[in-house]
DNA sequence: GTCTATACTCTGATAGAC
DNA sequence: GTCTATCAGAGTATAGAC
């Protein structure tokens, strides 16, 4: 499971990039998002993406613009990761299976790419500023769309009557949780196993509860 | 309502502390608590706080020994706090009634404190380094003792059989939600309204319909 | 492509006048 | 108690040798 590679918009920009400039960059975005995911944009620092990723600070600004630059990439090369699950959910399928896995793939992508749940937090945290146009027009036109599908369902009898929103948020908060608090977690329960244990089987307990009609 | 003030072991700690300088590490604590809530404790600054609480720089640390003594006051204010409701869930009251209102009681709180939430939440996310402490020994006996109290409950039938650990952690996923996420609820639903608008209800039906046995 | 050296700005904290 | 001035260190970014 890797996320896809959307942007390519930055430099060295004039001919076609080498593999050793694709696998330089890749591990910068590496280093930077464990950097950015645990302290935010304004509290990471190129010292420590240079420390991450065994390059020197001056390399990293060869490979991109501006700390701005390596920032804004790992964002963008999110976003689309971010909007898939809830893209792939049916209308035409079984509602109570088709919401549970809707919440069933975002605990996947939680537990798989908690960095990148934590950089989401993080840019959420400080009021969305990067990503304000993609929350208020990609995500919330999704959210829309599908608050009426579930809607839809909820008015035919097939679903309880939910708030459609708050069920959208309400599956949101529970899997994110387990990436964005994670450091809690394990401190409570125990470092050593994963955080997602046992997580699975109580959400699903909890929708097929929540949505019998 | 008001958050307890605990600490007082900060300067000017000569002689008694008079009112103004009461009123003035007040202010100082409200304008830092809005950014270090925002920025994370390495992107907050200063300036910031000074421009924010009316203060001028040196005149912050005249009543605070450092940054890191206004950050770590706001955390040791805060601590007691976020127990509370968890400690007066009652092992001898009704189990259903009991798990609601502990729910009900986090949710008032990110209502009512979002900034205090978002302090907590940027602080998990960095790894917990200030209150790791804390999260090991107060949160998690608490946590113990509580999800034993669960646990009884279920073993007796008098709620549905769930993982006490995860009820636990998902009444801290979805109220703790409404604070951190604000931001992002805001640009979908409209900033307009108040983003716990309508969630008690959701959140009491999940829990009425998950809990019954 | 990668490094050392460095310019310049920001940031936390202190000195000292008032 | 509060301010102006300022220091020392960290931070982003650039210049230029190799």
């Amino acid at each position: 499971m890797s996320l896809p590679q959307i942007s390519d918009a930055e430099k060295p920009s004039g001919p076609r990039r080498t593999r050793i400039q694709q696998r330089n960059r890749q591990i910068i975005l590496d280093a930077a998002l464990e950097v950015f995911s645990t302290h935010g944009f304004r509290g990471a620092t190129l010292d420590q993406i240079a420390a991450g990723s065994g390059l020197s600070k001056p390399n990293l600004l060869y490979y991109f613009d501006s700390k701005d630059a390596i920032h804004r990439e790992l964002l963008t090369r999110l976003l689309g990761t971010w909007l898939e699950p809830l893209r792939k959910l049916d209308p035409a399928g079984d509602p109570q299976a088709e919401i549970i896995a809707y919440m069933r793939r975002k605990l996947h992508l939680a537990r798989d790419f908690p960095r990148e749940s934590r950089l989401f937090a993080n840019e959420i945290l400080q009021g969305a500023p990067r990503i304000e146009d993609f929350i208020r027009n990609d995500l919330r036109d999704l959210v829309d769309d599908t608050a009426q599908v579930l809607a839809a369902w909820a008015q035919a009898g097939r679903i309880a009557p939910v708030d459609p929103y708050h069920l959208i948020f309400s599956i949101w908060a529970l899997t994110q949780h387990y990436a964005d608090f994670a450091a809690q977690i394990g401190m409570i329960r125990g470092a050593d196993h994963d955080p997602t244990d046992g997580a699975e089987a109580f959400l699903e307990q909890l929708y097929t509860r929540l949505l019998a009609p």
